[in-house]
RNA sequence: GCUGACGUAGCUCAGUCGGUAGAGCACAUCCUUGGUAAGGAUGAGGUCACCGGUUCAAUCCCGGUCGUCAGCUCCA
């Protein structure tokens, strides 16, 4: 009766007494778990490691190592942070402090504004608690007494989470560490000493409830480790991050500008730039149409008639440049493509035997944005979308969203990303088109991602009103991931513009719509690309391929010959005749990060050969021009990545 | 859009507690003609983001505008 069954994730069960807790379960396994161990799950739910479990149940520990040890370390430290805040600011009023992907933040409100030596003085403040070792203690009452505590603290917030709370369904729980008591739901780390290294990156302004109508609180993100060396690597890996921002590295590499009196969220490709972008679209184009689309070009700019029937101008007017009065029309400069892919379906009558119709397009397009969100490249207010739309039948659409998919794979792997996750919206609340319509769009998107044995998560009810989707986000280099590729249905489209086809049954019938964008942006995804690359861009989208350095002026003539016979086989080259040391030269072209630099002298004139040195490697040694070509030919067209 | 910080030469940044500015790199000219990450000399280059205000005097103080950055919100 006074035993109970506890069953662990390998499957083992174990027997122990009734009202044990993780923590003792974790000692009687190894002293080095008990020491690592943050939080247990019990049952499925998460709880401190001083829960008393009373029946039989399935447990896991979780350390450091675990997504969930981490996020319980961060919401911990979280609470700590608050405590250093509370002690040296005792007027502070706390918002909300929660763990988040990379460390923890924490909002409240004092009457000064912070700078990064109060930082410093938290973070201190922080390391001397953490000495102090106190436990983080769950204490659960009922709401009123909860709000009768923090009445008597005076945190209005806290009153104001409580307000929504109901402690009949939900039980109400404080933590307390040392001196500072908090409303939170737990589960937390035993005690505060486990936090053993803290940095608070920065502090910035938010509001109550991310509502700018209400009240500003500042915020402080940090993170924080058990060990230092972990510390370290996280703050090589901002370092590194920061090193790879593509609007630093767009400046030194000559890639492109935004020019302020010409306007915010519009960017200028300099010549260096338009050379990557080039080479991304040239393969853009050409495995689009390899692979049954067909391109097409549409205008600019459009009547109102149109985005009136689209329906844009009464959802998304707020993100549209003003009107133009053009002959007394009003005209829009465009935000989307679809409106003009839909003139060219209706340009004729179309056949189900028409079907499917692929059209891509790099289609430039223009949307308002409220100044504070543009971010270099990530976030304009003028950008390329590589966009497509494939209008289709019933019947074919699970084919076409498989090829979509298989076809977005072969885009990313191309360009060296190698991880995709994949997120599959449903049916919101509000929506058009009938249950059928979505069950169906919304199965064939769930068996497109099966079939080609992807994993993926459901938002439910994430959807667009207009029909259910599949979103792609990619991770870079640096693990980072980022939202690139949209797959769309849209029901509300083909109706609104009376769209249809023939069918084999001679009548009419509503295509399918699907709305397709791979990169997203050109103008985002050449920002991520260039931090995923670090600006050292493998030889096929590289904008100088290879720099030709003659040793000395007397070898100009020598490195024209070379630069001129490259340059004839389309490789992007640059000849270097500037009157200077070589080792001067070198250093140029490496920080600038081009795949080669063809050094000759007399050695070279005399044997009809360059000597290659390879960034980041070194001297290759020399070899026969024509080699050379070859090989970074086969590079180039194969578009190898290092 | 909101909050805060910031805006000095092409770039990266000093500086002036109010008396109209400086470095390094880059650029130009000359010397040097060199073998794998910076040779030397000289020179040019700035309405100190813009518009007002205070002051004998504003790059500096104050207000506004524009822009950038860190966030909030939003998003390709």
């Amino acid at each position: 009766m006074n035993k109970i069954k506890i069953t662990f994730p390998d499957g083992s069960v174990h027997e122990y007494d009734k009202g044990i807790t993780p923590l003792q379960i974790a000692e009687s396994i190894s002293h080095r778990l008990a020491d690592d161990a943050l939080i247990a799950k019990v049952n499925g739910v998460l709880k401190d490691l001083n829960f008393k479990i009373n029946e039989d149940s399935k447990l896991q520990i979780f350390t450091f190592k675990d997504d969930e040890g981490k996020h319980a370390y961060w919401h911990s430290t979280s609470h700590l942070m608050a405590h250093a805040i509370q002690s040296l600011f005792p007027e502070a009023k706390f918002g909300v402090g929660p763990a988040i992907e990379g460390g923890f933040y924490y909002d409240f409100e004092i009457n000064k504004q912070l700078t990064d030596d109060d930082l410093k003085k938290i973070e201190d403040t922080m390391m001397q608690l953490a000495k102090e070792n106190h436990s983080f203690d769950r204490k659960e009452l009922s709401k009123s007494d909860a709000i009768n505590y923090f009445k008597q603290v005076g945190d209005n917030f806290k009153l104001e989470i409580l307000d929504g709370l109901n402690d009949e369904e939900e039980t109400i729980s404080i933590y307390s560490e040392g001196e500072f008591t908090d409303l939170c739901t737990g589960p937390h780390i035993p005690s505060a000493g486990k936090i053993k290294y803290v940095k608070l990156l920065n502090v910035s302004g938010s509001y109550w409830r991310g509502d700018e109508h209400n009240k500003r609180l500042q915020r402080i993100y940090g993170v924080s480790f058990p060990k230092k060396k972990m510390l370290e690597e996280h703050l090589h890996l901002l370092e590194e991050a920061k090193k790879r921002d593509h609007r630093k590295l767009g400046k030194q590499l000559d890639l492109f500008s935004i020019v302020e009196e010409a306007g915010p969220g519009l960017i200028f490709w300099h010549p260096k730039g338009s050379r990557v972008r080039t080479a991304v679209e040239d393969f853009w184009k050409d495995a689009h149409f390899k692979n049954g689309y067909d391109l097409i070009y549409t205008p600019h700019i459009g009547k109102s008639w149109l985005w009136e029937t689209s329906g844009h101008l009464s959802h998304f007017k707020e993100n549209m440049f003003a009107p133009m009065t053009i002959d007394e029309q009003d005209y829009y400069v465009k935000p989307m493509n679809c409106p003009f892919h839909i003139m060219i379906y209706k340009s004729d009558l179309r056949s189900y035997r028409d079907l499917p119709l692929r059209w891509a397009e790099l289609g430039t397009v223009y949307r308002y944005e409220k100044s504070g969100v543009l971010h270099g490249l990530l976030r304009v207010r003028g950008f390329t979308q590589d966009d497509a739309h494939i209008f289709c039948t019933h019947e074919q659409i699970e084919e076409e969203i498989i090829e979509v998919i298989r076809f977005s794979l072969y885009i990313w792997k191309s360009f060296g990303f190698e991880k995709l996750k994949f997120y599959i919206s449903t049916k919101p609340e509000k929506a058009v088109g009938n249950d059928d319509l979505w069950e169906k769009a919304t199965d064939s998107l769930i068996n497109a991602l099966t079939t080609e044995g992807l994993e993926y998560e459901v938002d439910e009810g994430g959807g667009a009103f207009y029909g259910p989707k599949i979103d792609i986000k990619v991770k870079d280099a640096l693990n980072r991931e980022w939202q690139m590729s949209t797959i769309q249905f849209d029901f509300n489209l083909p109706e609104r513009f009376d769209m249809k086809y023939i069918g084999e049954d001679g009548k009419e019938h509503r295509p399918f719509m699907v709305h397709r964008a791979l990169l997203g942006s050109i103008e985002r995804f050449m920002g991520v690309m260039i931090e995923h690359f670090g600006g050292a861009f493998p030889m096929w989208l590289a904008p100088v391929q290879a720099a030709v350095i003659p040793i000395s002026q007397s070898f100009s003539d020598y490195g024209q010959k070379i630069y001129d016979t490259l340059r004839e086989k389309g490789i992007r080259v640059e000849l270097d005749k500037r009157n200077e040391k070589i080792g001067y030269k070198i250093r140029h072209w490496e920080t600038q990060k081009i795949p080669y630099m063809l050094i000759v002298g007399e050695r070279e004139k005399e044997n009809n050969t360059v000597s290659v040195r390879q960034h980041k490697v070194g001297d290759k040694g020399s070899v026969k021009i024509e080699e050379f070509i070859t090989n970074i030919l086969d590079e180039i067209n194969n578009k190898i990545i290092n």
